[in-house]
DNA sequence: GAGTTTGAAACT
DNA sequence: CAGTTTCAAACTC
């Protein structure tokens, strides 16, 4: 966030330099700027302005689009000078704003053609060859072939620039939107100078301009019981759009900073835009790109609405993505300064590649961490935050939170199909698939129609669907504003219709909570989905389409909201979103019999044979810690629990490892009490109970492969394991400090888990491939000693992630654990034994790595519940809770080792979290994997920082 | 599809 | 901490 205070100067100087005499008294512009928010715009505006001799030009052309909003145009013309412009911008822009609102609610349309007008003033970074350009583009109303111009201008002008994207696309916008794109474009040269010069600016500008406009949404938000009004949806719509924008032009800066990419025109821009941030992806993911823009060609109305979806998806994932992170305000700030310049084509376009960047932020970023993995240097950025997959992730998704909310959904969406559609892999293609799938499912769900989304999202990973949906353009209309409701309500008046109405379609889609792709539904009516009850929210997911709940807030137009329920919640009970379901290593796969339901049932009358039992539900047995009644759970029955070690002789162990898992949880909540909600970040760190799922993991994984008929469990893995999580955990206590408490507390931990896990390593002498996850995840690969396998899994997992953070650029997957990220970092420090040996296996690995980086972080999120998808049950069903932990079925090793997938079902042993189930591939899974993503890069991120 | 049952979550 | 209420899912018809 810049301070207003560069902005000021920014402004100010633009002004008393650039603007000479500018209509307005220089006095009056300055003003303006000294306002924060105007600031921002006149910053923006100086920008964009600065050149802007050309903007009598501007009001000269008349343009099209003019038709749609003369006015709105007239007002943006008139700023030609700098001084105007940002009096424009500034002064008018609160007002436009104001007025882009009203229209927004009254009509989309209109509010769109203002935005573009705005965006291509406020913008106009459009240089002079737009404008001369202009005259056919202008003339050419119909945003496809203004695209073209547009994209040829682009060309012209951005090409220098290394956030020549940003500019381009802009400008591409304007053009495609509306032809008053030249009439900034005198200005626009300016902006792109200084854009060039000043890239940060864009991002202040963007910022402020947020403030202001932010504010509105946010107020409307929380009035929403009904929240569906239509209002709120256009305003969230534009939000959206404010985001898309802000989240393509940051995206675009931090973007071209790292990939410079010129400024290809049009949606070609984007495309390949897209394709440098997504060059990791992959064909895959080009395939995508290569789909979605020949979509976009088609119909831009539609592809609008696409766009706009999209948007709405990066919405949410902006937040998630590491430039997001720095901080939703920034971000809708930007995504006001967006605004003006997004239109609803165009912004199709920027969404796309927004949704692209996101996207490959989060491929970077998520899979990499977002927060770093984002070329942006806001990688920082905070701790996200809040992260609704919690519950999936515990500890990771406390840092998740925030950041990748947006994300989530769309990532875990995502994410999920990616996972599905083959976990194909590389652990960079997932995000890339994410977006793509993302992007693809909202298509899929836009044409299918709420019915048919579930059946859409399960395809997403095709792809190719996307370009289809007509609904798209309906959507466009509703306004992204809530995901759900954008997808489920095509219409805003048929929003509320679809609150209501379409829960009974859900329900009976939903009838059964997950979704045939397991995503979860949710049919909350009174609670808005902001309490536990809705699983989705207590998954930490936001809320899908295929949910059928009413007025609700569980999703990223509300994620202030969301985060603050979450926040209150956990202040009462730190672990009401921890993973209810803690797995001990061995079962993992095989067994549901190590995984227990952290809190226990108190099933009285269904004797925990059925769903109504969380234990039951979760596909583990019942331990000590339920109060059933009469329990016979088939997964394990009460008392059976403890047994389970003991009969396969680890029961002491997987006693201890329960207890102190347990422990571990606990202290992990408290930890989060301390740090709470700074700590989003120290949720990674909490990895205790995710370590210890890794551990858990890493066992379990050597034991499929390794071990399969007994589980051989090496006790002093454990014992170490338990050990050194116990100190681990501990001592992040200890030291609860605050913000450095996580990383301190990671590095204790990866220091202690490291140092028992040499031990242990050098005993079972696989050092090599094990070391690197001892290092880097201390604890929990610990556990894993136990066999070669195990350490290879686990090596595999950590290599890949320890490659990954070695390498750091890259994606990565899955960042694993905290516990890995942590370990990273201790890595870094103290190197582990073997430390990186792995870097240069990690390719082969990162297939699995991503699989491991996603079972690890399973453990804490997202992947837990897709992993819980496939393992939960398939580990309940074969075998009887005690027996469980003796003989993992080959079938279950083979999976495993046969594929990494087999390596995520197994995290997901550990983790099942409050949905056994599965993993939504909807939004709340995406949200999920977003979360876990971005716990991954949280932890990466702290494992670099420190 | 409507209604009932169930147990977790929330509240007191 | 216990008891009650509320809630939404699971289940039944």
């Amino acid at each position: 966030m810049d301070s207003p205070e560069i902005r000021k100067i920014k402004a100010n100087t633009t002004s008393s330099s650039d603007s000479p005499p500018v209509q307005d008294s220089p006095v009056f512009s300055y003003i303006n700027n000294l306002s924060p928010i105007q600031p921002v715009k006149a910053s923006h505006l100086a920008q964009g302005f600065p050149v802007l001799n050309s903007p009598p030009l501007v009001f000269t052309s008349p343009r099209i689009n003019s038709h749609r909003d003369t006015s709105f145009l007239k007002s943006a013309e008139k700023p030609k000078t700098q001084d105007e412009a940002k009096k424009f911008l500034d002064g008018p822009v609160d007002p436009k704003i104001t007025q882009l609102h009203m229209r927004l609610i009254t009509d989309s349309q209109d509010c769109e053609t203002k935005i573009r007008a705005e965006s291509q003033q406020c913008s106009s970074s459009e240089g002079v060859d737009e404008y001369l350009a202009d005259p056919s583009e202008v003339d050419c109303v119909d945003s496809t072939q203004s695209a073209s111009p547009c994209l040829k201008q682009s060309n012209n002008v951005p090409e220098t620039f290394t956030g020549s994207k940003e500019t381009t696309l802009y400008d591409n916008k304007h053009n495609t939107g509306t032809d008053l794109g030249t009439e900034a474009k005198a200005p626009s040269e300016q902006a792109t100078e200084d854009l060039e010069g000043k890239q940060p600016f864009d991002a202040k500008p963007v910022k402020i301009i947020e403030q202001s406009d932010g504010e509105l949404p946010y107020d409307e938000c929380p009035n929403i019981e009904s929240g569906l009004s239509v209002d709120n949806a256009y305003k969230r719509e534009y939000r959206q759009h404010l985001h898309d924008q802000l989240q393509d032009r940051g995206g675009k800066h931090q973007d071209d900073c790292d990939h410079t990419p010129q400024s290809p025109p049009g949606r070609l821009q984007i495309v390949q835009v897209y394709e440098n941030s997504a060059e990791n992806v992959g064909a895959i993911s080009k395939g995508m790109i290569g789909n979605m823009i020949l979509h976009a060609p088609k119909a831009r109305s539609e592809q609008g609405g696409i766009h706009r979806r999209c948007l709405q998806f990066e919405e949410a994932p902006p937040c998630a993505t590491g430039k997001r992170d720095c901080s939703l305000s920034s971000i809708q700030e930007v995504n006001n300064s967006e605004l003006p310049s997004g239109t609803g084509e165009s912004k199709l376009v920027k969404l796309s590649y927004a949704d692209l960047k996101a996207t490959s932020k989060r491929q970077m970023g998520t899979s990499l961490p977002p927060r770093y993995g984002g070329n942006s240097p806001s990688t920082v950025p905070k701790p996200s935050g809040i992260g609704l997959h919690l519950n999936s992730i515990v500890n990771a998704a406390p840092l998740v939170r925030g950041t990748t909310r947006s994300i989530k959904l769309a990532d875990h969406y995502i994410g999920v199909q990616v996972m599905k559609s083959a976990s194909v892999m590389s652990s960079h293609l997932p995000d890339n698939v994410r977006s793509h799938s993302i992007l693809l499912n909202m298509v899929e769900k836009d044409s299918a129609g709420p019915e048919d989304r579930d059946e859409s999202e399960t395809s997403i990973a095709a792809s190719s669907a996307v370009p289809q949906s007509p609904h798209t353009v309906v959507f466009e209309g509703h306004g992204p504003t809530h995901e759900k409701r954008g997808f489920d309500a095509e219409n805003v008046d048929d929003y509320e219709e679809c609150k209501q109405s379409s829960p009974k379609k859900k329900r009976k889609k939903t009838s059964s909570s997950k979704d045939t792709d397991g995503t979860k539904r949710c049919n909350c009516k009174k609670t808005k989905c902001l309490k536990l009850y809705c699983d989705c929210f207590a998954a930490g997911v936001y809320c899908a389409e295929s949910c059928a709940c009413q007025g609700c807030f569980n999703i990223t137009d509300y994620e202030d909201t969301v985060l603050e329920t979450r926040q209150h919640i956990e202040s009462r009970n730190p672990l009401a979103f921890a993973p209810k379901i803690v797995q001990h290593e061995e079962e993992i796969q095989f067994t549901p019999s190590s995984a227990r339901h952290k809190r226990g049932c108190n099933c009285k009358k269904s004797m925990c044979l059925k769903k109504y039992c969380e234990c039951y539900q979760a596909n583990v047995g019942c331990s000590s810690g339920c109060r059933c009644d009469g329990c016979k759970n088939v997964y394990g029955r009460k008392g059976e629990y403890i047994p389970i070690e003991h009969g396969v002789g680890k029961d002491n162990v997987s006693d201890r490892i329960e207890s102190t898992f347990d422990e571990k949880l606990e202290m992990v909540a408290t930890k989060k009490d301390i740090l709470s909600a700074e700590l989003y970040d120290s949720h990674n760190l909490t990895p205790l109970a995710p370590s210890f799922q890794c551990s858990d993991h890493a066992n379990n994984v050597p034991k499929s492969p390794c071990l399969p008929t007994s589980y051989l469990p090496s006790p002093e893995s454990d014992l170490t394991i338990i050990s050194s999580y116990e100190k681990s955990t501990r001592s992040p206590l200890r030291h609860s400090e605050s913000s450095d408490i996580l990383l301190e507390t990671s590095k204790e931990l990866s220091d202690l888990g490291s140092y028992n896990w040499r031990v242990d390593y050098d005993n079972i002498g696989i050092v090599d491939t094990f070391s690197p996850r001892c290092d880097a995840a201390p604890t929990t690969c610990h556990i894993t000693p136990m066999s070669d396998l195990c350490s290879m899994a686990m090596a595999s997992s950590t290599s890949s992630k320890t490659s990954d953070w070695t390498n750091a650029s890259q994606v990565q997957l899955c960042p694993g654990s905290h516990g890995l990220s942590s370990d990273s970092s201790l890595h870094r420090r103290s190197s582990p034994v073997t430390p990186m040996t792995r870097l240069g296996g990690t390719k082969s690995f990162q297939g699995l790595d991503f699989e491991n980086g996603l079972y690890d972080i399973l453990q804490d999120d997202t992947p837990e519940i897709l992993k819980d998808t496939s393992t939960p049950i398939r580990s309940l069903k074969v075998s009887s809770p005690n027996k469980k932990r003796v003989s993992p079925p080959h079938s279950h090793n083979h999976e495993l080792g046969a594929s990494s997938s087999g390596a995520l079902k197994s995290g997901r042993k550990f983790i099942l979290k409050a949905v056994p189930s599965f993993p939504p591939l909807t939004p709340c899974i995406g949200s999920k994997g977003g979360s876990i993503i971005q716990n991954m890069s949280n932890l990466q991120d702290k494992g670099r920082k420190k």
